[in-house]
RNA sequence: GCCGGGGUGGCCUAGUUGGUUAAGGCGUCAGACUCAUAACCUGAAGAUCGCGAGUUCAACUCUCGCUCCCGGCACCA
């Protein structure tokens, strides 16, 4: 009876470790849905992968002086490891360096091709006749044309900000070996937009709204100012080769070819599951709803190039929703691979617990605007409010049955108005808190959760039960589902202190296999075992140990 | 220059079908409590919702102009 429900996220760049940027703005909001869809009950299928192809990699390879291959294979690793160890639930992490990958993006291209969505140009593009190869208009550097600034690149002048076509360059030379280039002509495989604006047009305004405003805006003013043609070959050597005979030496641009990984990962993951053909029914069935979870830098990627290529192709599902998130800012600043100002996932796992930063995140979403990560915030965020707020609810409640109940959860005896109201506003938090995550928003969704534990705290002062000894026990075993509640509702935002608080109330095996409805049912009376506070205390010296990283 | 997003109490943030006392957190001040990782709870002070004009019985919310900030402008994904 659940739907099925396929849940992506952007491809991480192989060229460096996975930073809060990436996860805060893809890979975290669609865990949170992911893990939330487990729990209601849909068939869920999550995938991802590294994104290795392209010039930014075989441009950091020449500079490190290794092969390409070396730099993925390093970047796959960190990325998928943190990925797993900060509760990342993907059912496949792969790459797109595969045969798998390569054969399903080839296939593809050669449909679109058959189909006539996509056809032959002549392009003029600068040439290095020492290194004997085109230049990406990266390699090439020369004078900027409007501030004079010297080691201006072929797109974009660092030095005034102007972007560049590569002809205006003065005294261009090849970065790599300071020949003047040349011109010459290239024959190019474009992608055929053009005939995909209406269909995409129509598509797009049935989905105003559903889809985010940002999202929704972005595209359609993309369309109306009308599409163009692109290019989707490249004269490089990293990358997919385009597989048409005499034409080896040229690879798919990877832009047209990462978002194929989409499809060879869902195939991966079933051909290693025995069911080869299985992959289908998540892309052919118009049943099958299809999430990504993106920056709002690949928007267009995700609304419209790849929506044209699936149309093309024909027969493949189109996107559900597409959750364009902005950005996460460091410490006011933007975070850069390139420019190593990051706070970088597996670095941050070294020193902290996954939670904490979950937390934080899921707060601080930059679901509809650009938010920021600084290291005070995170520490009071931390402090203040996982610590105070919900692990002290927990663990005051937890501790209580220990102390005065012999360590088992008591049976209630007479339940008055304020306990009614309270097991009624559990209720209304699982509703509250479901309905949110259901609608992509985790905000509000995880801020729910946390004035639970307030209401929580709230009734517990009231009721007095260290004064009050006749109506201890009813307190402590409303108390006790509130907390059970906590736990399951907390497992999407929180997979791992979660669990421990479900085992801490007793209870067997995963919470993450709990129904999300059942965080209305109440506690059962039996005995709590290893009980400890959920979460520490970040004191300050480490926050400023970890500032001092972004100093240097 | 063009396009997009944003300017809400000292700080961070919520607030789209325009409608009673603009919400929450931090910080500040006061109080209560002691089960709890000195945590929790209650109360108070504090906002002419960037500026100006318009539409309206009524605008933070719609329209126009201005100002300031941020991002994008395509082969970087």
């Amino acid at each position: 009876m659940g739907k099925r429900t396929l849940v992506t996220t952007a491809w991480p760049y192989a060229n460096g470790p996975l930073h809060l940027g990436h996860l805060a703005g893809s890979c975290l909001p669609a865990d949170i849905f992911a893990r939330y869809n487990r729990m209601i009950g849909n068939e869920t299928l999550m995938i991802s992968g590294t994104d290795e192809h392209g010039t930014p990699v075989s441009m950091l390879a020449e500079l490190e002086d290794r092969s390409p291959k070396e730099i993925v294979d390093e970047y796959h690793e960190i990325i998928k490891r943190s990925l797993q160890e900060v509760g990342c639930s993907y059912d496949i992490f792969t790459r797109t360096t595969t045969k798998n990958h390569r054969e399903t993006a080839q296939e593809f291209f050669l449909r679109l091709l058959k189909h006539d969505f996509i056809y032959e140009k002549i392009m003029e593009m600068a040439y290095c006749p020492k290194c004997k190869k085109f230049l990406p208009d990266r390699y090439m550097e020369g004078e900027c044309p409007r501030c004079g600034a010297e080691g201006a690149r072929g797109d974009q002048c660092d030095e005034c900000g102007r972007t560049l076509d590569i002809m205006e360059l003065i005294n261009p030379y090849c970065k790599h070996c300071g020949t003047k280039p040349e011109m010459r002509k290239s024959k190019h495989y474009f992608l055929r937009l053009t005939a995909f604006q209406d269909r995409l047009m129509s598509w797009i305004e049935t989905n105003k709204d559903l889809w985010r405003p940002n999202v929704y805006n972005f595209t359609i003013n993309w369309l109306k100012e009308g599409l163009e043609d692109r290019p989707i070959t490249r004269d490089l050597e990293w990358g997919v080769p385009v597989p048409v005979k005499g034409k080896e030496d040229k690879v798919i641009y990877v832009w047209f070819e990462a978002v194929i990984g989409y499809i060879s990962a869902t195939k991966q993951y079933f051909a290693e599951e025995g069911k080869s053909e299985a992959w289908r029914v998540w892309w052919e069935d118009p049943d099958t709803e299809t999430y990504y979870f993106i920056g709002k830098d690949n928007i267009p990627f995700h609304t419209i190039i790849w929506p044209a290529m699936l149309l093309g192709h024909g027969r493949l599902n189109i996107p559900t929703n597409v959750l364009g998130n902005e950005f996460l800012n460091l410490e006011g600043g933007k975070f850069s691979t390139s420019k190593n100002r990051a706070v970088w996932l597996n670095e941050y796992l070294k020193h902290f617990d996954p939670d904490p930063l979950r937390y934080y995140l899921s707060i601080n979403m930059p679901e509809s605007k650009d938010a920021n990560f600084t290291w005070d915030e995170f520490q009071r965020r931390n402090n203040e409010e996982l610590v105070s707020k919900l692990g002290n609810f927990a663990h005051r409640v937890i501790s209580f049955i220990e102390k005065f109940h012999d360590g088992e959860i008591p049976k209630p005896e007479i339940l008055d108005e304020k306990d009614l109201a309270m097991l009624k506003e559990i209720e209304i938090s699982v509703d509250i808190t479901g309905d949110s995550i259901q609608n992509c928003e985790f905000k509000k969704a995880i801020a729910r959760v946390m004035k639970l534990a307030s209401f929580g705290n709230q009734y517990f002062n009231e009721k007095e039960p260290w004064k009050d000894k006749a109506t201890s026990k009813t307190t402590l075993y409303v108390s006790a589902c509130i907390v059970r509640s906590l736990s399951i509702l907390m497992a999407p935002f929180l997979p791992f202190s979660a669990q421990r608080l479900w085992i801490m109330l007793g209870y067997e095996h995963s919470v993450h296999e709990q129904r999300w409805d059942s965080a209305k049912v109440h506690v059962k009376s039996q005995p709590i075992r290893d009980v400890k506070p959920l979460f520490r205390i970040i004191q300050g010296e480490e926050i400023a140990e970890q500032r001092a990283k972004l100093d240097r």
